[in-house]
DNA sequence: AACTTGTTGTGATACGGCTCACAAATTGAT
DNA sequence: ATCAATTTGTGAGCCGTATCACAACAAGTT
């Protein structure tokens, strides 16, 4: 219920104030929080649901650049800078999300010093990120690399990071696991299908075992 | 002299409280602020010169994302959040720098709530050229897209983008303009072969002319 | 059970751009 | 002016992967 971890360790002050501005609203899944280019209105908490987070190319190609759990800050940047939003945000679950307004929030920032290096950090974490695709993108990763890379990454999000085989549910497509990596859908398609015939894992429905996690590490380091 | 400007129209007790911490300092031309991977020591107010912000793969293939002009923050982020810089700053010019130490800069970040204001700007600023640079490299734009985007924003650079032949100086290598846009130096020689083919741009000595402003354009958004 | 719709599996083909290997042209030192 | 070092120009070949075109499933509908 209390997912707006950001702004939670504030003094009660800031808090009440925070309380006051936010407006706690409902989306279905599917719904379009913002858009990439429009002004910005205000940030998003992100309080229960999963938000897609993609920017996308005139052409209609798409890239995924993150999928949002509960706790995140969307739309901060362009809230606080004042430029269009860089991404386009959408529910891929029902969501439940805490709205301010953009001026509100700036005014609530302006007077609580604390919730603005909150604020500052939360950025510093966001353009770190960034910065990570970035390197994956840049350094031409080959498609293989980069999908070894993701699956490692959403083994160790499930607490089964432990575990030498870790299970893992495919809650994407393969289409959008493409759009994750920058590849086509027919590239993702086949790497799994090699990657079972080396043993490396194994499906059962939608749920994947990495059999081979060692094996994985070193696609996913060494070309 | 007075080219931190991020910091400049603060009030004078701010003002003066960053007089107190910055230390004015001088590097040489090739000198290295600070390397990916490092803790961060604090941030870098560039006054004069220009650095180049890499990332670099083990490999040693690397992505130059910018060059940074006078005016900017380097290492912030990393100051802030207290993650490793996430990429490598190294002078290309002899550069006057101020350097503010971490525990100085974060300590003078909570005293002065305006200063930290201009900080989560300068970040989101940060993040959204990210964002851009993410764009850039994700959506598979094509090696010639790239180069001519890059062609553009440098005539716009020089208050010579008003111009319809815009005129700039080719400070950078082709291996650099490769890393640039992350292709190989051999690309880049044969792309520049064929805009000069094409009559598109045209070349004396390291200065660049740009001929057909509109069909470099075309280039830079057509595939 | 028959159909529609969305996803996944797989071949054939084409192309952009990387790599390798030199040659030509600059640039800078002495 | 000469030589070394760097940068630029260009060809040939190769590799990854995008694209196209279907076939094989899966899941839900009526």
């Amino acid at each position: 219920m209390r997912a707006d971890r950001i702004f939670c360790d504030l003094d009660t002050a800031a808090l009440q104030a925070f309380e006051t501005i936010k407006y706690a609203t409902a989306y279905p899944k599917g719904a379009v929080l913002f858009v990439e280019g429009q002004a910005p209105r205000g940030i998003f908490v992100l309080c229960k649901g999963r938000v897609k987070l993609s920017i996308c190319a005139t052409d209609g190609k798409t890239l995924i650049l993150k999928i949002a759990e509960p706790g995140e800050v969307l739309g901060l940047s362009a809230t606080v800078s004042g430029k269009p939003y860089e991404l386009t945000a959408e529910t891929i679950d029902p969501c439940q999300v805490n709205f301010v307004k953009r001026e509100d929030f700036l005014r609530f920032l302006k007077e609580h010093s604390d919730a603005c290096f909150k604020v500052a950090e939360q950025l510093s974490d966001k353009y770190n990120n960034a910065c990570h695709e970035v390197r994956s993108l840049g350094l031409s990763h080959s498609a293989g690399e980069k999908l070894a890379k993701l699956l490692l990454e959403w083994s160790s999000r499930n607490g089964e990071s432990a575990k030498v085989e870790p299970r893992l549910k495919l809650a994407l497509t393969h289409e959008e696991i493409a759009q994750m990596i920058g590849t086509s859908r027919e590239t993702v398609t086949r790497l799994f299908a090699d990657l079972k015939k080396r043993q490396i894992v194994q499906s059962k429905g939608s749920t994947l075992l990495i059999r081979n996690k060692a094996a994985l590490k070193t696609l996913a380091t060494n070309g």
